[in-house]
Formats: structure tokens, sequence, C-alpha cells
RNA sequence: GCCUGUGUAGCUCAGUUGGUAAGAGCGUUUCCUUGGUAAGGAAAAGGUCCUGAGUUCAAUUCUCAGCACAGGCUCCA
């Protein structure tokens, strides 16, 4: 607990208007404004090492009672301050201490005893005396005996607190990516963070390899990748506007020095801040600044949902920079961007686009022209679309790329918004032809969406069966029996020789071929090669392609080749 | 966050109307077996029956609270 004691000719204060939530209305008498004569302030942060609620107050009343003395006060407000502390306590824990201490004070000889509201937005008006005790700040600590054993850590026992998260699969599909993620190995659960999944080797290296597709195509088309900080002081958050409107939805991180942050739960503020780093001009626009930073979200408990719904994700994301006649040209690109991408993936989509919405911010002028322009260029693109009027976010129109789970559920992937808010409020400009200063429009835009969430969809489209480059293991060489083993490792080391890049293992266990190939294909391999006497004969590979009880045979060389250009062409 | 369900071994699950009931298969380890494309055989190890409180002589089982997961709402500046 943190106090400012203060010797006052007078306080004078008056709730305006909540602060907390969950906090009991005030009667008619504290409504009202309190004014007190020659009184001691007592200014109160409640912290959370402010656990034995007796004790600290019973210090509390203690060091009043002897300041007060000191300074010859008889009347004495009790002033909740919360400005005091970055480590508040709860304010349940709160209350309970103040009204304590209040009745606890009573009991003393004091004329007068007050205590200003709990959780509201007060204002108040004091004068300090100005003598040398007028001001006084102390910290007050309970020295309790049995604290080192309570803050003792069993270790083994917080662990039966927190376990791997198990799943209820009694209403999930057999492809619920929730299933085949287990199976395969790919991602985890855990209860030390609900809604963030840990990704196991196999999974990251499918995480990876999408990120890296997502590289190669964009550095191609003008994009230039930044990378920027996860946690950014509070005003930052302020000035996109997040603070008022996103807060609820953030992780907030504070600091010893009094200092709020909070966790990003989108790239935008950054990428604004980049913009700005430089004077630019017409001539550098279209801008593309692209990221793949991890976000976070708090979002609520009930909505959590395997990959399709997390709290921790990492977005293809990229803030596009334009001017306002190049709104549909830049749609046009991010579209093609789109076909691009889903084509390689075979998986149905349709696009949304969300209009101008009741509430909303800027010129009503700009909103029509933009909402307009979409609706044509979607209209001409031939693309299966719906239009979903006023539903565009406030700071402008989107267009959505919409999928379907495991069971018919439709979730958001890609997305491509307009904004004319944010580079306003962040005061964003370049130079145009004519040397006048002109406010960029941004568009924000996935393609993916988030990896997580992408990653769960095409698990479920594919039931597991990934496309071969982006198959955790591309192929597994299996022994008939130990006489073969060798000549095996001799297979592996020749196609790795071949493909460098080749995702490959072996399954050399002493059991049957049956049960090794089981194994293999619940893990989804595309090529599981066989080696026996046969093959070592013959000098060929038994080949059984992804899931197909036929089995090909193949010379080494051909194989490789062909297996080659499958990855490299991302068939 | 709200409503309804679920939580037993690494995985999938059985079971106890409160008491010699901590069980199976898979997986793991060891041994046997040397096999032809989704499970060859045996033995062993592996448990705070989600956590905490309550009721009881006795709780994995009943009650309450919490946590997590699932479905549905809501939300998705």
């Amino acid at each position: 607990m943190k106090i400012l004691a203060l010797h006052v000719d007078y306080i004078r204060f008056k709730p305006l208007k909540k602060a907390l939530k969950n906090i009991p209305e005030l009667s008619e008498k504290e409504k009202k404004e309190m004014h007190v004569k020659e009184a001691l302030a007592v200014l109160i942060s409640i912290e959370k090492g402010d656990t034995d609620s007796d004790k600290i107050v019973q210090e509390l009343v203690k060091n009043v009672k002897e300041i007060a003395g000191k300074v010859n006060a008889e009347k004495i407000v009790l002033y909740p301050y919360a400005h005091l502390s970055s480590n508040l306590a709860s304010p349940e824990k709160a209350t309970e201490i103040l009204e304590k201490a209040e009745k606890e004070l009573k009991k003393s000889k004091f004329s007068v005893v007050e205590k200003a509201p709990f959780g509201y937005y007060k204002e108040f008006e004091l004068k300090v005396k100005g003598h040398p005790l007028s001001e006084l700040s102390r910290e007050i600590k309970v020295e309790s005996v049995g604290k080192e054993v309570e803050e003792k850590v069993d270790a083994s026992k917080l662990l039966n607190e927190i376990s791997k998260t198990k799943l209820d699969t009694s209403k999930l599909k057999e492809n619920d990516h929730r299933i085949i993620g287990q199976q395969m190995k790919l991602f985890m659960f855990h209860e030390s963070s609900p809604g963030m999944p840990y990704w196991l080797p196999k999974g990251l290296i499918v995480y990876n390899e999408l990120i890296k597709f997502w590289r190669e195509k964009h550095e191609k088309l003008g994009y230039q990748e930044i990378m920027s900080p996860l946690v950014n002081k509070k005003q930052l958050y302020q000035i996109s506007g997040h603070w008022e409107h996103y807060k609820e939805n953030m992780f907030i991180s504070e600091t010893e020095e009094n200092e709020i942050y909070g966790v990003k739960p989108m790239n935008c503020p950054n990428a604004m801040l980049v913009f700005k780093s430089e004077s630019r001009s017409y001539k550098d626009l279209p801008l593309r600044l692209s990221d793949t930073d991890r976000l976070h979200r708090f979002e609520l408990s009930g909505t959590l949902n395997g990959l399709l719904r997390v709290r921790s994700f990492q977005q293809d994301d990229s803030h596009n920079f334009i001017s306002e006649d190049m709104i549909k040209s830049e749609y046009r690109h991010i579209l093609e961007i789109c076909d691009t991408f889903y084509k390689i993936f075979g998986m149905e989509y349709s696009f949304r686009l969300g209009t101008r919405p009741k509430k909303f911010l800027g010129d009503k002028k700009v909103w029509d022209k933009a909402d307009k322009e979409l609706k044509d260029i979607l209209k001409n693109s031939g693309r299966k679309h719906t239009i979903a009027e006023g539903d565009g976010a406030f700071y402008g129109p989107k267009v959505d790329i919409i999928m379907k789970d495991s069971q018919g559920r439709e979730w958001q992937m890609g997305t491509i918004q307009l904004d004319f808010q944010q580079p306003e409020r962040f005061e964003l400009e370049y130079t145009d032809k004519n040397g006048k200063k002109k406010t960029p429009v941004v568009v924000h835009r996935v393609i993916y969406g988030s990896l997580e969430r992408f990653i769960g969809i095409l698990l479920e489209h594919t039931n597991g069966r990934l496309p071969t480059w982006l198959a955790p293991i591309q192929v597994r060489v299996l022994s008939f029996t130990d006489r073969n083993v060798e000549h095996a490792k001799q297979i592996i080391k020749k196609l790795g020789e071949q493909i460098p890049e080749l995702r490959i293992d072996a399954d050399f266990r002493n059991t049957t071929v049956q049960a090794k190939v089981k194994d293999a294909e619940i893990m989804r391999i595309p090529y599981i090669i066989t080696i026996g006497d046969k093959e070592e004969k013959e000098k060929t590979l038994a080949i059984r392609v992804k899931g197909n009880s036929k089995i090909q045979t193949s010379k080494l060389n051909d194989f490789s080749e062909s297996l080659k250009k499958e990855i490299t062409e991302r068939k």
C-alpha cells in the first residue's frame, strides 16, 4: 500500500462517473459534493501485496494517527487514489480494506472521518498548507512471519493445476483440424496459455513453408517486409483509436516506471509510424509494407476454437499506402494475388463485400465512391461474392474471403480493408505532383488471414493430406526386414543428395510392414517407400503414393526427378 | 463473457448406485518374431480419476466454487 498524506486547508471532491464496472451505486449522500476544512487528506493506493486486510488496515491506522498527531489534524479524509502505484490490488480487495480502515478510524477520537467513493472518476480540489510535514508519502507493508512459507512455490502442485489441454472430441468430425493436428503432431494447447497454440516441430514446418511461399511471391510484387515492436506504449493505441475502442480485447503490460504498454493486437499503428518515418512522395506510392509479426488479442473465452479462433497468431499482413485514385487498381492487384494463392490450395471460397455501416467516420462521398468501385470490381471479376450492406468496418469498406470448416461454419480468412481514418489520425502525408501535401489511403490486406486459421481450414479441407511441398515429412522409407536396412539407408542418402531440401525419414522398426504403413498413413506422409529383398535385387522402389493402396514401382532417379519437380513447383 | 455439456495413463475410452475397482486397447521400454502395404506375440513401466473447498467413518464417485475443452449465443475497433 502506498499513501500520500496531505495536511490541507480544505479538500473538496465530487464523484462524476463510474470508473470501474461492478461498482455499487452511491447513496444520495455520497453523490453530493463533500467539503472538509483543516483535514489530513490521505491519498491511498492499495496494492497486490496487501492480502491480509486486517493487518494492513492496522498499519494504515497507526500511520494516519501518527501523522495526524504530528500536524494536529482532527479530521481525516480517506481518498482512494490509484495513481500512486502500478501494481494495484483488485477492486474488491481495495474496497474491503478502505471500508475497514474507515471503520477503524471512526473508532478513534477524530472529529470527522470521511471516505471518498471508490471506483468513480472524481473532480477534486485541495489546498496544501505547505509546512514541512504537510506532504508525506509512505509505503505501508505488513511484515508477516509466514510470508516466506507462503511465497515458496510448490512446482509439483502447480503442475497439477495447469496441464496439457484435454480436447472434448464428442462433437467433432473426423476431419476436424484439432484431431488431425494431434494425430500428425502439428500443434498442441496447454492450460498455461489458453487459446495460444504451441507449434510442434512438424507443425512449424507447415507454418514456415507457408510464410516462405508468401515471401517469395510478395518480394516480386513490390512488397517490402518490416518487423516492429510487439509491445507498445498505450499512447500509440490512443493515437490509432484502439485504446478507446479495443482496449478490452488487448493484453496489457505494465512496467515499474508506471508506464502502461499494450501488447499489439494489430500491425497497422506500427506500419503508420514506418510510413511517417520518411518524407514520402507520390512517386513512392503504392508503398507496400508487409509483415508477419505475432499478434495477441484477448478473445472471449467462449469464442476460442482450436486454431480457428486463437488469442495469439500471425497474419500475412500488409499495409499498402496509396492515393485515392489508386483504390481500384490496388484492389485489382490484391484480388489477383488472392487468385494465385488460393488456386494453389484448390480450396473453395467466396468474397463478401461489407459497405458503409450506420456508424462511420470520414467523408460520405469518399465512402460512396469506394463502395461503388469495390462493387464494380467484384462484379466484373466474375468471382463468387455476396454483398453485406452496412457490414464494413467503421473506418472503411472491406472485402473478406470466406471459407467453411468441417462443420459447415463460415470463417473470414483473408480480408482487404480500406482505411481513410488512421492515415489522418497519424497525420500521414505525401507530396503530390504539384508539391501539395496529401493524406494517403491505406489498404490493410491479408491473404491467408491468420496463419493459424488458414492451417486449421487447410487441414480440414485436405483431411491432413497436405500438398507435398507443405507436408512435414515428404518421404518415409520402410525396411521390409533387418536385412534391408543398409540398402534403405543408401536410398535415403541418394534421395537427400538429389533433393537437398527433401524432408525424408525412416522407419526401420522390427515390426510388420502393415504396422509401419499404418503409422505412416496416420501421419499422412505422401510417399511411403518400402525396401525389401525384391527391391534390392531389382534396384527399384515400391512406393505407396498419397494413401493409394495400389503400389507403384519406379526407379530411384525417375522418382526423385518427378518428386523434385512436384516440390519446387508446389504442385 | 453467457447457456448447455465434457474432463479417468502420452492417445482413444470403460468403470465405481460413496467402501480391496484404478481398468482395457494403442503408444513407450525390453524380449521373441524377420514379415509384402492401415495393428504379429509376450512382459514391464506408466494415475492427485482437472483443481480447491464442503458433506461423510470413508469422495475419482455426492454438493459448491474455479480452470480448461466442446457445441451454441454474443463478440470480431
